[in-house]
RNA sequence: GGGUCAGUGCCCGAGUGGCCAAUGGGAUCUGGCUGUAAACCAGACGGCUUAGCCUACGGGGGUUCAAAUCCCUCCUGGCCCA
């Protein structure tokens, strides 16, 4: 299995810059880098299409280069954003390089041992910080022109808009990009350079300073833009518009495979292509059990357990599939002590005293200090909607909630809606 | 620096002295149907000690019985001019 056709079956290429870098990178010894925005402390479900691809080139022996952008970071990538975005201070991003150092150590081999093929992860403020304004703008801005930097289409929509605009700063951000795989080009051997679909422009920028100066010639290439089926931007979780992180600190296992279990029929086939090692036959074998059999949602239980794995661990996706089962096919109140823990391991819990509990707590009041409602209001809403459950049976309003409900004498599972949990212990 | 237009709830966007906690759309949330999907249907969507009160229409000040709406000023942005 040659990794154009890995890639071709599992439609990871969206743009490149000319036909042979499948080949080069199938043959192996090839040098590529992606770079990762330090705008969090933690990557991303969306970063993860990136982490996957530096780890299949280097399975098929090529040398994999992550670099974190702690230099392009202080800017900031206007990139198809629709305002212009907030500085952040060198000590936040000093701090999120750090946790994205971290992050990608787990799918990248850094070992001595890999050889030729051993990932490096570089950190773009070592450069970016200490050109000097001058020589950057003899040796790298004098290459491009104006009036191409305006047409690209990841700055057009900044440039058509009368509400906002596009400061200098974010709009020189396309040089820095271009300059780093120079750099990498020059210091590193690296010619390519991968990306999401919307680098494009910026990668071609990269391509051709690397040309103009060097007289070399190096490549770009892109992968396409995860979309669910409705068109909507793909890694946003359900409970509160939140992004799901790679960090179980952020977004836990559970959160995690839950999330992907929830992938809709229309997307599985692709999220399996892009997010997993799977082999082909098992992917299409899993096409057809959700063409077959979509209730049994086959393709999203090996989604789910093989992210959950590559992200956390073993033991963490068999923990998450079996708080899930426990949580939606089980009646919570026959699961013993250990197990009832167990599910709610990765539930945010609170302890209460006993005796408040014994006296009954209102229902709102119990879903906001549970965090599960920002308001009494809101609480009160979801209340009355029929939305809160606590040990999976419906609340209401008017009886408090007490300590004669609890499961072994202690524990009350605060649900809002279908999967917003909270584990209140009394003490 | 000058001129001009704009800044409304999560987003877009109506409203141009009282009927405005503010039309509409999207997003989101809850319920229903399902498969812990999608689509669809219904409802909710500033806060509170909730027949009432408080806080909100870029910030501050003012006019008025009454301001998102009028005036002054400051801040931010677009466009044009220098």
């Amino acid at each position: 299995m040659t990794l154009r056709a890995d890639w071709e079956f599992r439609g990871l290429v969206h743009q490149a810059t000319d036909e042979g870098v499948l080949d080069r990178l199938s043959a192996g010894g090839v040098s590529a880098y992606i770079g990762f925005d330090p705008t969090a402390s933690s990557l991303h479900l969306g970063s993860l299409l990136q982490l996957c691809n530096l780890r299949r080139l280097q399975l098929a022996g090529n040398r994999p280069i992550a670099l974190a952008g702690g230099g392009t970071g202080l800017i900031g990538d206007p990139s198809f954003k629709a305002v212009e975005r907030p500085l952040l201070t060198p000590e936040q991003l000093e701090a999120n390089v750090a946790g994205i150092r971290e992050q990608l150590t787990r799918f990248l081999d850094f070992s001595p041992s890999a050889g030729a093929s051993q990932a490096l992860l570089l950190n773009n403020a070592n450069w970016l910080t200490t050109v000097p304004l001058t020589d950057f703008l003899r040796d790298v801005g004098k290459h491009f022109t104006v009036n191409q930097m305006i047409a690209k289409d990841s700055v057009k929509s900044r440039l058509d808009r009368d509400d906002v605009g596009l400061s200098f700063t974010e709009f020189s951000y396309m040089l820095l990009q271009a300059y780093d795989f120079l750099r990498l080009n020059i210091d590193h051997g690296c010619t390519l350079q991968l990306g999401g679909s919307d680098q494009w422009g910026n990668i071609t920028m990269g391509t051709e300073l690397i040309r103009k100066v060097t007289g070399s010639s190096a490549a770009g290439l892109t992968s396409p833009l995860l979309l669910r089926a409705d068109g909507q931007k793909f890694g946003k979780s359900e409970g509160g518009n939140q992004k799901v992180w790679l960090d179980a600190t952020m977004t836990s296992p559970f959160a995690l495979h839950q999330f992907l279990l929830n992938a809709d029929d229309q997307t599985v086939p692709t999220l399996l292509r892009f997010f997993t090692f799977l082999d082909h036959e098992t992917i299409r074998d899993l096409d057809d059990a959700t063409r077959k059999a979509p209730q049994e949602r086959m393709a999203q239980r090996a989604l789910a357990n093989a992210v959950v794995v590559l992200v956390h661990g073993d033991e963490a996706a068999l923990a998450a599939e079996r708080a899930g089962e426990a949580l939606f096919s089980e009646s919570i109140a026959d699961l013993d002590e250990a197990m009832l823990l167990t599910v709610m391991e990765d539930a945010p819990s609170s302890s209460w005293s006993r005796s408040e509990l014994l006296a009954g707590v209102d229902a709102a009041e119990l879903l906001v200090r549970c965090q599960l409602a920002k308001s009494k209001g809101e609480a009160r809403r979801f209340v009355e909607q029929g939305g809160v459950y606590v040990n999976n049976l419906r609340v209401t309003l008017d009886l408090p909630v007490d300590l004669s409900r609890a499961l072994h004498g202690k524990y009350l599972v605060v649900r809002r809606g279908k999967r917003e949990l909270h584990l209140v212990v009394a003490v």
